[in-house]
RNA sequence: UGGGGCGUCGUCAAGCGGUUAAGACACAGGUUUUUGAUGCCUGCAUACGGAGGUUCGAAUCCUCCCGCCCCAGCCA
């Protein structure tokens, strides 16, 4: 590759290269529609974060259109709240469809009609047979299926049967309607398949207007080309269901999308399916779906990402065919490359342990000034109270310290972040040995940013002081289970053997700086030196902050800790 | 013994008959640093599931084999 292609770093993936090709060839007059389906049975997940990004930013970058679509075609499952929270999540996440939120309940009439004209044109019928009998008659894989007794009722049979079934004259369950095809076809999917069933429940957009619903595979091709979509894209597993959207579309002679697969997302240590992760939140594993170690967009954004890290993890994973699990830490990394960017330094110590600094004046307090951010000069510095009491935490200090720990230990020096240098001098421990504080000594010359401030220590802490720190409560998340591939567990729904019983530890005690008690919820920090957090958007009181740790700081000490353990 | 897919570095993933087989994350080393953070530099697939074949030339084409995933909901 030589130098002036280089220009282009922008990943591409196949579906890109197809919408591409399609604009070259003109073969949609030069249309990308795109669409984002849903349905409103949970709350969506980072997975669904790589389908909204791939359909809204192609329909973007192609200066097309991507519909917002609720697939809302079973009542027993659907909610009014799920629909809520799809639409701020997609919000949230940055895209724009425009005036219009599309749902295939709206489609119900005219996907009636569709079934009707497959009726008169004898390739449907109503079948009587129950749920276990049309399984018995499917066959399997390797066994060709057999045909319904009712497979050959007469057209005006079924139109009757059909009408009545739409009137509620039979019972749930009673009869369906079923595409006729092909009970031989290797293609499970084409052995005659259910288009219509009796559900007597309430829907939440249609009420109790219709008690025969249609199947998703009856529905989302029809409502895909109803929406003169260009670019069907979905999942894997529905690759083989395209036959039989060709099928009806064909059959029905209408505008006929062009579906595309990918694969889903799969991220480690986490799981992304829906079910289970209603499973989580119902068998209370988890305090709900916006629960900061949920991988949902709603988990996520209350955890402390950003729609931006999402957004560029969703660019950098990748679209392709291969069934792959991504690591977590990519998913990290994209949120500590944008926060390192934008989010304000503060101190906030998590274990605190007291320093005394004997030969600081007492009563005496000096505002020292610290740089809001390293890598923003525009935000500025801010003002921070130092006093002869301080808080430090607790892991910088050691009593019998390696050679390479650089922080505090007896008769060790060290520099307070913006602040002096302070040495060592006594440890204080209480009558069962624990250290409860540490006697220290200043030196007045090494004031930071001042002229004789150059004395070079290898190790800088942070620190707080104690007459005015604010106390926080701080929740430390990691990882929700202890498995790679937690569904890896076949079948067996015990979630519970997989969960990390460290995956929250809430500290209560923590010392924060005082302009930490300032914050909005939902703000971001870097907490120096030990992440970045969150001020929690439920929970943050000004009075009673509270803080989600959202992702650690790379730490280079913990991986020579533990090679030296 | 059915149908549909997929196999390129630890993890993602480009590659579309001629490339020293991109890039990112991870990892390792160095360097800057009043965050052991960040930044910067360096290293990291003689190799593309395997075996044959076509070709002057194959990760890319053909054949066979192996492995993995999905499908038997009146879920989506």
């Amino acid at each position: 590759m030589n130098k002036e292609n280089e220009t282009d770093v922008t990943p591409s993936n196949f579906i890109r290269e197809v919408v591409k090709d399609d604009i070259a060839s003109n073969k949609w007059e030069g249309r990308v529609h795109t669409r984002f389906p849903p349905e409103p049975n949970g709350f969506l997940h980072i997975g669904h974060a790589k389908s909204i990004c791939l359909n809204f930013g192609l329909a973007d970058e192609f200066g097309g259109q991507c519909n917002l679509r609720f697939d809302d075609t079973n009542p027993t499952k659907e909610e009014d709240v799920y629909v809520q929270s799809i639409i701020e999540d997609v919000k949230w996440l940055g895209f724009d469809w425009g005036d219009k939120i599309y749902y295939t309940s709206d489609y119900f009439a005219q996907l009636y009609d569709w079934a009707v004209q497959l009726i008169k044109a004898d390739v449907a019928y109503v079948e009587d047979l129950s749920a276990d009998e049309i399984r018995e008659h499917r066959g399997t894989p390797t066994q060709a299926g057999k045909d319904s007794p009712f497979r050959n009722r007469s057209v005006e049979e079924n139109l009757d049967l059909f009408e009545r079934m739409k009137n509620g004259e039979f019972a749930d369950g009673a009869k369906v309607l079923r595409a006729k095809i092909d009970m031989a076809s290797g293609n499970l999917n084409m052995r005659d398949p259910v288009l219509y069933r009796i559900i007597k429940a309430h829907h939440h957009r249609t009420g109790d207007t219709w008690c025969i619903y249609p199947m998703y595979d009856f529905a989302h091709g029809q409502s895909d080309s109803i929406e003169t979509i260009t670019h069907s894209i979905c999942t894997l597993e529905f690759e083989d269901h395209r036959p039989l959207y060709d099928w009806i579309i064909d059959t029905l002679d209408v505008y006929h999308p062009q579906q595309i697969e990918f694969a889903r997302l799969n991220l480690a240590y986490t799981l992304l399916s829906k079910r289970k992760l209603l499973q989580l939140v119902e068998e209370k594993h988890v305090a709900g779906w916006d629960d900061p170690r949920m991988p949902t967009i709603s988990g996520l954004r209350r955890r402390g990402y950003t729609p931006e890290s999402i957004r560029d993890f969703c660019e950098r994973i990748g679209v392709a065919k291969a069934n792959s699990t991504v690591e977590m830490a990519l998913l990290e990394h994209c949120l500590r490359e944008d926060l390192n960017k934008r989010a304000l330094r503060l101190m906030a110590v998590l274990r605190p342990l007291k320093v005394v600094l004997v030969n600081y004046p007492e009563g005496q307090v000096e505002e020292l000034d610290s740089p809001n951010n390293p890598e923003d000069p525009e935000a500025g510095s801010r003002k921070i109270p130092f006093s002869r009491e301080l808080y430090i935490e607790q892991e910088d200090f050691m009593e019998d310290a390696p050679k390479k720990f650089f922080r505090l230990a007896p008769g060790k020096e060290v520099r307070l972040k913006s602040a002096y240098i302070i040495k060592c001098e006594e440890v204080i421990k209480d009558s069962s040995g624990n250290i409860t504080e540490l006697r220290c000594t200043y030196d007045p010359d090494s004031k930071s940013g001042g002229a004789t401030a150059g004395r070079k220590i290898k190790g800088t802490l942070h620190w707080v002081s104690a007459q005015h720190a604010k106390s926080a409560e701080v929740r430390m998340y990691s990882h929700l289970f202890t498995k790679e591939n937690p569904a890896d567990d076949k079948e067996s729904s015990d979630l519970k053997s997989a969960l990390n019983p460290e995956s929250l530890e809430i500290l209560k005690d923590c010392k924060v700086e005082p302009a930490l008690a300032e914050a909005q919820p939902g703000d971001r920090f870097q907490f120096l030196r030990m992440g970045y957090f969150c001020a929690d958007a439920k929970n943050y009181l000004s009075t009673a902050p509270v803080f989600n740790r959202a992702v650690t700081l790379r730490d280079t000490w913990a991986k020579i800790a533990k090679k030296g353990s």
